[in-house]
DNA sequence: CGCACTAGACTTTTT
DNA sequence: GTCTAGTGCG
């Protein structure tokens, strides 16, 4: 095979099959090149089956990229059916064959997000007359069942924590459902109370390799080590300067676990940037500079040099907004594609004001994250219809949609054919033929309807169950009569999942399954993806948080709203929570590949007010000499220097100043406060109406003492 | 049971 | 400011 267009620690990475391997990867060194070429390496050089490798990702996106390259390499193989997916999708796969050696589940499980979660959850304090807030309830079943290390002060939401979570766990039991967490959880479970069962996946699995290491949380890490546990080909890449996932569990310690516990791993670095400038990357080290518990690794560029970034300073959002337009229509005008851009941000709310602009100009883009697609209520709704054609004794999918259109189905009718349902043991589906109370007339009806709907699945196109289910169950007739923009929203994208049937179709067209049997394979873990699984090409401007754009790079990228409480966020209160905010930004940074522009304005408006916004802390940390001021060249020196940029910073200020209770501080987003009490290093400080009292780090760069 | 109005939350990141 | 869930009335 041929490996000449790969350097020096990249062929090492490529070509030390055997044992444990870690490869610490910085941004834009090659990554993905490495483990697909890896992959590739393995089944053509080694003549080990492509079915004997497993590689494991975080986003659909990376796992169908993947397949795509290994494919290109190796002559347009069939990658299809490898074993490269996300650790969830990956759990699926085997739980929905094997889950039958645990208790209490078939593996005709459904899968809940986050948001059927939280309405359980809510449902549960609603019906136990709990007074504890159903998210902090949700969120604090989630962390335990990870494994991290917690604890309830209040007795009281610790006693409501105790009866919830058990309550949580037994109604997904009840309804075979399955959350996110629970999809790790029992799998390792299954492997545990099944050791024939993961001897299985062991031996099959000859190499496994995981990509984004330093995501992975604890509960994954045990996964890993269980099956590389007989063959030991375990290959891992990461970068400890791009981990941002940690509100998710993830743990950078994992990195120094596999030192420790595969003791004669080898180590390769790739330090090598072959994505950005010189003058990109200077910028990208300043930041990373500041954290204090990275791993040393210096990152060399590839010699490509270009301009300095740019930083705007802006007096609105939408003076911003226009100051981004502007930059793009003069660089699309000297050739760069739509495409070539990215527009990134902390947090999806500042999309919009980004938006009007775009739209205003016939700017074409689109917009990564926000509401999932398969998350929309009408997707749902279809799923939820889609599955009680295929299981009528999915319960949770059955309530979703049995009153929906409204078939004067309401609670009562529901409470009485759920009791019949449990005297007779049998669905709620199956049980409205033995019941006989109230609305027994509706249920009947509801359920004739959905037999002959169901009779109309095996002779029909299959994306045209969708058109049927539209019109059969009134669903269509129900949006018309509502907004009539939000009827041509949801409509659209009825007709998009009705594709996505289409597609699904087609993957299977010459394997004689039944129209039943291919909804079923569509069904099993559509709650895992996400719209913008497939790279779709076009030609837009490209807007996204921090976070979905790991991994992506763009030769031009705006890095906005750079102000204080936006990024770092306001939420993040502990050192550790700054350093992490200082890893987003320099994976925000790293994306670029030629040009970067940063900015930030003077007036927000927010939640109802115009607030006054300060830059970043981050900016400070930015050296003078590496970027320009945006007009720099025009204006008269003396101008800028009087702007307020930066040294913003007063981190040094601030961390020497020690705190005391009743000490009079300035917040620069929150303005003057007071501090009302010290608790080790956090300190919680009245400011003045909106923001009230906030606790934070005493140390926070933001804060400073007055007198 | 369904509609209309109101109060409250929301704005961190996601498989 | 905008969206949503919850309440109360017809």
């Amino acid at each position: 095979m041929d490996l000449s267009g790969l350097n020096e620690p990249q062929k090492a990475a490529v070509t030390q099959t055997s044992g444990a391997v870690m490869v610490m990867a910085g941004a834009g060194s090659g990554k993905t090149k490495v483990l697909t070429t890896r992959i590739a390496y393995i089944i053509d050089e080694l003549g080990v089956s492509k079915d004997s490798i497993l590689a494991l990702t975080f986003t659909n996106k990376a796992a169908n990229e993947m397949k795509v390259r290994i494919s290109n390499i190796l002559g347009g193989i069939d990658t299809k059916n490898m074993w490269v997916s996300t650790f969830h999708s990956f759990c699926v796969r085997i739980l929905r064959k094997e889950i039958g050696h645990l208790e209490n589940y078939t593996n005709s499980f459904n899968i809940i997000d986050e948001e059927d979660a939280q309405k359980i959850v809510k449902d549960i304090c609603k019906n136990e007359c709990i007074d504890s807030k159903p998210k902090e309830l949700r969120h604090l079943i989630s962390k335990s069942k990870n494994f991290e290390a917690f604890s309830i002060d209040d007795p009281f939401l610790n006693q409501d924590y105790d009866t919830v979570s058990r309550l949580y766990e037994e109604y997904k039991i009840k309804n075979n459902l399955l959350d996110f967490d629970d999809l790790i959880i029992k799998t390792i479970e299954l492997f545990k109370e099944a050791p024939e069962v993961l001897y299985r996946y062991q031996y099959k699995f000859e190499y496994i390799l995981v990509d984004e290491f330093q995501d992975t949380n604890a509960l994954q890490y045990v996964l890993i080590r269980m099956l590389a546990a007989l063959h030991n080909n375990i290959f891992v890449v990461g970068d400890d300067f791009q981990s941002i996932y940690s509100f998710r569990g993830a743990k950078i310690e994992n990195i120094h676990k596999f030192r420790r516990d595969y003791k004669d791993h080898k180590m390769i670095l790739l330090e090598e940037n072959y994505r950005s400038t010189n003058e990109i990357l200077n910028l990208a080290n300043c930041i990373i500079d500041k954290n204090p518990n990275q791993i040393k690794k210096v990152m060399y560029s590839h010699g490509k040099t270009g301009d300095k970034p740019i930083l705007y300073d802006a007096d609105t959002a939408f003076g911003e907004a226009s100051f981004v337009v502007e930059q793009i229509k003069k660089l699309h005008d000297k050739g760069d594609s739509y495409s070539d851009f990215a527009i990134m941000y902390r947090a999806n709310y500042i999309s919009r004001g980004f938006e009007d602009v775009l739209l205003r100009e016939h700017i074409p883009y689109r917009i990564f994250g926000g509401l999932s697609f398969f998350a929309r209520k009408e997707i749902k709704d279809m799923t939820a219809y889609l599955r009680v054609l295929v299981h009528p004794d999915d319960n949770f999918s059955f309530l979703r949609i049995v009153n929906e259109p409204k078939r004067k189905i309401g609670d009562k009718v529901i409470e009485s054919l759920t009791s019949v349902s449990n005297e007779y043991n049998k669905s709620l589906f199956d049980s409205i033929d033995l019941y006989s109370g109230s609305g027994s007339i509706e249920l009947k009806k509801f359920k004739i309807m959905m037999t002959s709907i169901k009779e109309s699945l095996a002779n029909c196109k299959l994306p045209d169950i969708i058109d049927i289910l539209l019109k059969e169950t009134s669903y269509e007739d129900m949006l018309k009569k509502g907004d009539s923009d939000e009827y041509q929203d949801r409509i659209s994208n009825i007709k998009e999942f009705k594709s996505v049937l289409k597609e699904t179709e087609l993957d299977h067209e010459d394997e004689g399954l039944t129209n039943e049997e291919i909804l079923d394979i569509l069904l099993s873990d559509l709650a895992l993806r996400s719209e913008n699984d497939d790279a779709k090409e076009s030609d837009s401007v490209i807007l996204t948080t921090y976070h979905q754009a790991k991994g992506l790079e763009f030769k031009n990228v705006f890095m906005v709203a750079m102000e204080d409480g936006i990024f770092p966020s306001q939420n993040s209160v502990t050192k550790e929570d700054v350093e992490e905010e200082r890893r987003i930004c320099y994976v925000g940074i790293t994306r670029a590949k030629d040009r970067l522009f940063i900015s930030h304005v003077g007036r927000r408006f927010l939640f109802g007010f115009t607030q006054q916004m300060m830059p970043s802390c981050f900016l400070g940390e930015m050296k003078r000499e590496f970027y320009n001021l945006y007009g720099e060249y025009k204006t008269p020196k003396k101008d800028i220097e009087s702007k307020a940029i930066p040294n913003v910073l007063s981190a040094k200020d601030a961390v020497t100043s020690d705190l005391k209770v009743g000490d009079k501080v300035n917040h620069k987003t929150f303005g003057d406060g007071k501090v009302i009490s010290i608790n080790g290093k956090i300190a919680e400080i009245a400011f003045a109406l909106p923001t009230g009292i906030k606790k934070m780090l005493s140390t926070h760069p933001s804060l400073t003492k007055i007198n």
